[in-house]
DNA sequence: TATTCTATCTAACGATTGTTAGTCTATTTA
DNA sequence: TAAATAGACTAACAATCGTTAGATAGAATA
């Protein structure tokens, strides 16, 4: 048996390039437009085979759907660790944004099928999905909160409402940016510049 | 012939009900997941009956996508039309801002159905929406430039991503937003104050 | 009144859907 | 080596899909 090499057994090469291509597949046509005979020959298999590894269609997009927050959770959880104690609100939420966009066009296919086919998924398969998105809007709310206590946000914001703006804006960019043409990162200092400062000049504007 | 009536065809009718029951179901549902039997039956009518109407599938969910744009720009392009000549910065955009997100929940199930399903539908009618989406754009690059132009937006704001960063997000809360439990007025304000005055304190952040 | 048009219905077409059952082979375990 | 398991295949199922053809009833027109 020799070295502790972890083992690989062959069905799970199989799940995983049939989650990779039923990501892709449902990013760009919808949850119902994607048939498993598409799933399967995208993956190298046969219809009857995907379901050696899934029940149903339902579990697949299930797994797509958390993966998908999931790697954006961890990405930014990650980062946010690493910041000192007494980092500032915006060294905080930038660091929130750039890791969120981060992930979201590392992980395009999972993210953007999340984005994208929520809305329009069997009702099993949005519940299954709930409680890794409620955690992942608990990690924000975590770090909106931190940036307020520490002084630097506006007592007057509405956090929950700056949350939903916020996700909802980098969110959006997946329909747009090509992160073959431009750095992410930028966009990140684009964004954040924005969601922190305004646009207006004089710093004014609220009474 | 008597006074000038407007005619009422009888068919006018139903095919106003075929678009309404169709950018329902596709903004819960996506564009594949609908059947035209679905549609039929939600319009009163049988399947067969809707191709007196429209020529196939593609030509229905064609003019969803494209009422749901051109009500949106409607509401804005009126609106704006009606403020001063010399409008400040901020009120060009909170003007804009405001009627937008009026116009979203006004025709919610036609611009939820455009925002959600856009880009899971044919080719063709992704492309049969294309002039009226660039013709929005071209809207709000003229709010925007003009605001800028009367010196109340910061000169190093990329415009073309702040528009980006604004339709996204206000397109954004279709996904969550109730306007039976909350009042769009109120939502615009909120979102209105952060995207143009930001959320940090003392003005600063910007180098 | 005779004819045409409008708007709908019914019934069916071939294609495709998610899923299942049964079979086969290669690998692992006993 | 014998038995069991993992992983994939083929073939078929009932249901549903978008679409079409033809029939039908009432309204408008001549």
């Amino acid at each position: 048996m020799g070295v502790a090499v972890t083992k690989k057994p062959k069905g799970t090469a199989s799940r995983a390039r049939i989650l990779d291509a039923a990501a892709a597949l449902f990013r760009d046509k919808g949850y119902a437009a994607v048939s498993l005979r598409a799933i399967a020959a995208a993956a190298g298999l046969q219809s009857g085979s995907v379901y050696y590894h899934f029940g149903s269609k339902e579990e697949i997009v299930t797994e797509v759907l958390n993966l998908g927050i999931e790697r954006v959770h961890d990405q930014v959880s990650t980062t946010i660790a690493t910041l000192p104690v007494d980092a500032d609100a915006a060294t905080l939420i930038k660091t929130g944004i750039r890791n969120h966009l981060k992930a979201l066009f590392a992980f395009g296919a999972y993210t953007s099928a999340n984005v994208r086919i929520y809305g329009q998924v069997p009702t099993s398969a949005r519940q299954g999905n709930l409680a890794v998105r409620r955690e992942y809007e608990g990690l924000w709310d975590d770090i909106l909160s931190r940036a307020q206590a520490r002084g630097g946000v506006q007592g007057g914001i509405d956090l929950a409402a700056f949350r939903l703006l916020l996700i909802g804006s980098l969110n959006a960019t997946l329909e747009w940016f090509d992160p073959q043409r431009g750095r992410v990162e930028d966009l990140a200092e684009c964004y954040a510049d924005i969601l922190l400062s305004g646009v207006l000049t004089h710093g004014g504007g609220r009474q």
